[in-house]
DNA sequence: GCCGTTTTCGGCCCGACTGTTTTCAGTCG
């Protein structure tokens, strides 16, 4: 089993432990161990076959019990707790629980009284207008569970962050003509930048509540009002989108700001650390535990110094270490977008891009960087018209002759000669080695054979790696954000190699793919191993996405020293050519 | 079940909204 299955499992038995009606605090320790499983860079086998039982101690969260359970899964595959939970419990309850509005209390109520253990029950209950009848329930209970059935059914739980990043602006726009509205801030997971967000938290100040909500509740592409109070409202657009609204006083702005980006396990780490402190930190602000005195709260700021911690940037709060940084003053510095000198991964009309090569720079004039690397496609990939030998060392002409006649123009840019050089299923590059050798930027990556073992996929980016002609491997995964899995690849022998060879890896910034992602930038940036965030622009709007590389790579901890296209073309050409 | 600048035992984040209740439990974030 690997972490994504022994997460499962730990979120399992807790789920199960709630429905059995459990201690609280111990169905808590599961959770949590499961959220730390999801989260780690590292997978447990490797740290467990390297170091044994030693090598899984000192993970936050994961103690005697839990460890002796990773382990269990490790070894065997199985989870003797899962399971005897799992005889007492049916696992159609697992699913009942995902249902909106039932949780495990009255899931294992409906189980007890009506023998209800699987959603297919749960429904004909409903409609027979069975559960109305039993106390604690009633009419809009049982027509409420009807709904999360449907939805539950319908709507996918998950929105890509484009989306939601859309819908922050869509309701910025229409709720700012609601006088004496001073702000509208999405928060939640959005501003932590999550790949994936469930819902899209949205905080306002005001002079008048009143009206903020009832101009929130009046958009047109709302489907559902869930819940509406004066100071919050939930709603579900027509796409399924849960969007929640909040309305503070300005004197609460930070607090409820830091409480509603989250992450939850860092909130609650910080809201623990305060009280040890005597304190206490809602929403509403940071107040003395004795006399509830409001001490702090109007900037986010003031909420992390009245807990003894500097400012921690949004992307890293994920209880993944930042809280120990922030104490020892060694937090990333957070990587900024005028950092970035240049995009390495630019499509043109030659290939499968829309632009020509000339509007493609001008764009990047536009944008201020002093470099771009063009990297169409090599022949293999067909389908977006790839360059054979002869079209690329037309184009590589074509480029010498751009960058003179900018240079007579006095213009401080330059476009570097590349190629998104296919890396064919046996491991071998899809141009001739005179021709790699005479770009300046050679990027290399797997457009097929998705479906390959993971050894055989590692040995075919490895020996692409060390075949000393390639740059920057591209989307290292191959990942399409809800779409497509990522292929088996063992990254870590992959980061190892390209550390040795002097490879970086991409962090490809369209906001479909964002690979690699926060946690494998992690685990570059332990490594050494060097990144290109890069946008695979194939428009020029395309070129715009590199805001999304930024903000993931600092979800990964990295900053401006990590990444090679920070570099002035000097450094870079260096790094290169090295 | 986990954890320690109060503790190896005794704590464990905080609040809004809803439905079903006459004061609150359950759910959610």
């Amino acid at each position: 089993m690997e972490n994504p299955e022994i997460a499962r499992v730990f979120h399992e038995i807790a789920d199960l432990l709630e429905i059995k009606g459990g201690d609280i605090f111990r169905i808590r320790s599961y959770r949590n161990a499961g959220l730390v499983v999801e989260g780690l860079a590292e997978s447990l086998r490797s740290l467990y076959e390297k170091n044994g039982e030693e090598g899984l101690k000192h993970i936050p969260g994961i103690g005697e019990s839990t460890r002796a359970k990773v382990i269990e899964m490790l070894t065997t595959g199985e989870c003797a707790y899962h399971d005897e939970l799992l005889r007492e419990i049916p696992a159609g309850m697992l699913e009942m629980i995902r249902v909106a509005s039932l949780g495990p209390k009255k899931a294992a109520s409906l189980h007890k009284e009506l023998g209800i253990s699987s959603i297919d029950e749960l429904e004909r209950a409903a409609r027979e207008e069975k559960i109305r009848e039993l106390p604690g329930f009633g009419e809009v209970t049982e027509k409420k569970i009807l709904k999360g059935i449907e939805d539950l059914k319908s709507v996918s739980r998950k929105f890509k962050l484009s989306v939601a990043l859309h819908y922050g602006e869509v309701f910025r726009d229409y709720m700012k003509t609601v006088p004496g509205i001073y702000e509208i801030v999405p928060s939640g997971s959005l501003r932590r930048w999550k790949e994936e967000v469930g819902d899209l938290d949205i905080l306002t100040t005001c002079k008048d509540p009143k009206a903020v909500m009832e101009r929130f509740l009046s958009h047109p592409e709302i489907r559902d009002v869930l819940a509406k109070g004066e100071t919050k409202s939930t709603v579900v657009l027509k796409n399924g989108l849960q969007v929640d609204l909040r309305v503070l006083e300005k004197k609460s702005f930070g607090a409820a700001l830091q409480y509603f980006t989250g992450s939850k396990s860092h909130n609650v780490a910080i809201r623990d650390r305060a009280k040890r402190m005597g304190l206490k930190v809602s929403e509403y602000g940071v107040f003395e535990s004795e006399t509830d005195k409001w001490v702090a709260g109007r900037k986010e700021e003031d909420v992390y110094r009245a807990v003894g911690l500097p400012w921690i940037p949004p992307e890293i709060r994920e209880m993944k270490g930042e809280i120990e940084a922030a104490l020892e003053g060694r937090l990333p510095k957070p990587l900024m977008a005028e950092e970035i000198r240049g995009d390495l991964h630019v499509h043109t009309r030659e290939s499968d891009g829309g632009f020509t090569l000339d509007a493609m720079a001008e764009a990047a004039i536009d944008m201020g960087y002093e470099y771009i690397a063009v990297t169409d496609h090599s022949k293999a990939v067909g389908i977006a018209h790839g360059l054979d030998e002869a079209r690329i060392l037309a184009q590589m002409e074509y480029v010498d002759d751009f960058n003179k006649h900018l240079k007579k123009k006095g213009k401080r840019f330059r476009v570097l000669k590349g190629s998104e050089v296919d890396i064919r299923a046996d491991g071998t590059l899809d141009h001739p080695e005179k021709v790699l050798k005479a770009l300046d930027c050679v990027v290399a990556s797997v457009h097929s054979g998705f479906g390959m073992g993971k050894k055989e996929m590692t040995a075919r980016i490895v020996k692409a790696i060390r075949t000393g002609l390639v740059n920057i491997i591209a989307h290292p995964t191959g990942r399409l954000i809800g779409e497509r899995s990522p292929y088996e690849v063992d990254m870590d022998a992959v980061m190892i190699e390209a550390k040795e060879h002097n490879v970086a890896l991409e962090l490809n910034a369209y906001p479909d793919r964002l690979d690699l992602n926060d946690i494998h930038l992690r685990l570059a940036k332990d490594k050494g191993v060097k990144i290109a965030i890069s946008t695979d622009a194939h428009s020029i709007n395309h070129m715009k996405n590199i805001v999304y590389g930024i903000h993931t790579a600092r979800r990964g901890w990295i900053e401006k020293g990590d990444v090679i296209n920070t570099l002035p073309l000097k450094g870079l050409m260096k790094f290169l050519k090295g």
